[in-house]
DNA sequence: TCAAAAGTGTTAGATTTACACCCATGA
DNA sequence: TCATGGGTGTAAATCTAACACTTTTGA
């Protein structure tokens, strides 16, 4: 029994733009495309949506596959439905963004992929919508980034604040003022100091920091 | 030929949060779902992506034929597709929200398509995931709001200030202070006083205003 | 001893918020 | 004449932005 046989099926696939940061610089995982059509063109790395599957579900699956990465925290930038936006098919392709810390990216697993490191500022030319994909997912998590302490995502557990304002300045792609950006970062209270003495940016060394869950409740009104 | 033959097809439809702005409060077209499954229940209107027609271009022609009106302020919400979200068959939808002015639509196409005006904040439980849906379009649009001047497009060409503020406060949903927000709004220059009077609000009566496209431009910094 | 990054407060300016009264009119 | 919504300015408080020097240490 099906109710909508009137109706045509497409295919569903998820694409992933998966950020990381390092080198001071916002970047991106692109490979080069392994199947037709399009066969070595950069292209995001994908999937389609499994029958059984939710839609999240199969981004998670994919993120997974590609890093061996779970617990990541993903949100959804759009559905892409161009009729043409496939060279081969009619495929409608949904976007999800990710953020990873580049550190826990297995480096030969990596290799094995075949994707790599891009400066999400001097992307080439990607395989269909991808570079729209990318623009978008930019946005909105640039935008989250200013509501939400989502940036820890990116960096390892213990950081330094002139990592943590490298890491907003590269996202928001302006410079910013290191006191106030302390001053209110510290204010925030969801980041917690430790003793530890982080030795390898500065002679000096800096203290490192890492995030307090505890502190941060969605409920309060973060700004930048 | 087909390139991705192992992967499974899908049903992909689309489902349209209309707002509308009427007495006061910001409104959603909804009905009572005409065919199985969930006859009969509170439901947005849909229809499914033919294969020969984008996303966008589903939506749009789905919004059309049910209101008669092109040219509308449209913007995707974003893809649902949990695997059982519809009760029938496994379908992914990708919602998007229009706004059009209550006035522009025709009572009698209305009713023939037996859907009705519903104030956004007491909706019944509709169909499917479709109450998720509303939720995330207000957020959005109320993000917009925010940051762009699209409350225009949901009142008539000409309109008062208070008619303005009532809007944006039903919805932000937060009290405005009259003094506050005329200064603001005058102070961004994308409205127009025109010489006409509406006496329909009061005795005294007061000054219509026109959305000025030109006075808006994208580069400024439009903050409520 | 010096180069390089870490760390720290104050002030002026801009923005935001709170607030109250007179006006014009139709009933 | 009075009830109703229309229309207007100012001052205090808050927030934002600009700005420069001292510290530590490895090379």
């Amino acid at each position: 029994m099906t109710y909508y046989s009137q109706h045509s099926k497409v295919w569903v696939s998820v694409d992933c733009i998966i950020f990381g940061f390092d080198e001071g610089q916002l970047k991106v995982l692109i490979g080069r495309r392994q199947m037709e059509p399009g066969r070595g063109e950069w292209s995001l790395y994908g999937g389609f949506v499994a029958a059984d599957e939710s839609i999240d579900d199969a981004a998670t699956r994919t993120v997974a596959k590609l890093t061996g990465l779970n617990n990541l925290y993903m949100r959804q930038v759009g559905a892409f439905g161009s009729v043409d936006r496939d060279p081969g098919e009619r495929v409608i392709s949904i976007a999800y963004y990710a953020l990873i810390n580049v550190k826990d990216y297995d480096e030969s697993l990596r290799r094995e992929h075949a994707v790599e490191w891009m400066n999400v500022e001097d992307l080439p030319r990607l395989y269909s919508d991808h570079n729209e994909m990318v623009s978008k997912a930019r946005k909105l998590m640039r935008q989250k980034l200013r509501t939400e302490p989502v940036g820890f995502r990116l960096l390892p557990t213990l950081f330094t604040l002139t990592q943590l304002q490298k890491l907003y300045e590269a996202v928001t792609g302006e410079q910013l003022d290191k006191r106030n950006f302390r001053k209110r970062i510290k204010d925030m209270g969801f980041i917690e100091k430790t003793e530890l003495i982080d030795k390898t940016g500065s002679k000096r060394g800096a203290f490192l920091y890492r995030f307090n869950k505890r502190a941060y409740r969605e409920d309060q009104n973060f700004k930048l």
